[in-house]
DNA sequence: TGTAGTGTGTACTATGTCGTACACATGACA
DNA sequence: TGTCATGTGTACGACATAGTACACACTACA
């Protein structure tokens, strides 16, 4: 623990507390990094911090009605539908 | 002035610095209430202050996954593109 | 048995957020 | 010419965020 701790820049007491949710969540930095050290999807480990990205949050705030819009419309979409969009846009079909 | 400042429940004061950017943008609760006392859009109002709302970032939070990959698909679309998309949702051909 | 490494409790701190409170200068106008 | 409404400058404050610093208890093990 101490060596992550080291690694992602932090005290060994602060991770210690965070990983027992004793504290309130990191900085969003600080979860990208332990993101990295453990291997795990940083936009998931932000989401348990209640946290979405500052790049996220960008592309949103530069297109706010439309993107508002948007999810307003796919929030109860099914996980498969959302996936073939993704898919699709990816793909060029637009 | 004075009015909207007493209808939407601030200071004058603290009114007259967030239209001259002299301060800090205000809580989301707070520029909600000027959105609808002015008439403004409130995602559009909130983008001004940099702020996503909160239902849409719980929107995001349930699938952060998901959503991320969207978002980033999506990034560069042009808007005729992403309103194309908000239409065909809506209109149900998912 | 002592010592080296491991996680944790307590206390403290700097900076940011979101405002309030009050005084003051200014211009209109009766 | 006094007063009344209007916007603004200055000072202050409560609470949240994102941690640090240090001491301490426990375990392994040479």
């Amino acid at each position: 623990m101490r060596q992550v701790a080291r690694r992602i820049g932090v005290e060994p007491a602060y991770l210690s507390k965070v990983e027992r949710d004793q504290v309130a969540p990191p900085s969003e930095a600080t979860i990208r990094r332990l993101a990295t050290e453990l291997g795990e999807d940083a936009d998931v480990l932000l989401a348990l911090a209640g946290k979405v990205s500052a790049e996220l949050r960008e592309i949103i705030l530069r297109r706010p009605k439309l993107f508002a819009a948007l999810l307003r419309e796919l929030k109860t979409l099914p996980d498969h539908a959302l996936a073939h969009i993704v898919r699709e846009v990816r793909d060029g079909d637009w």
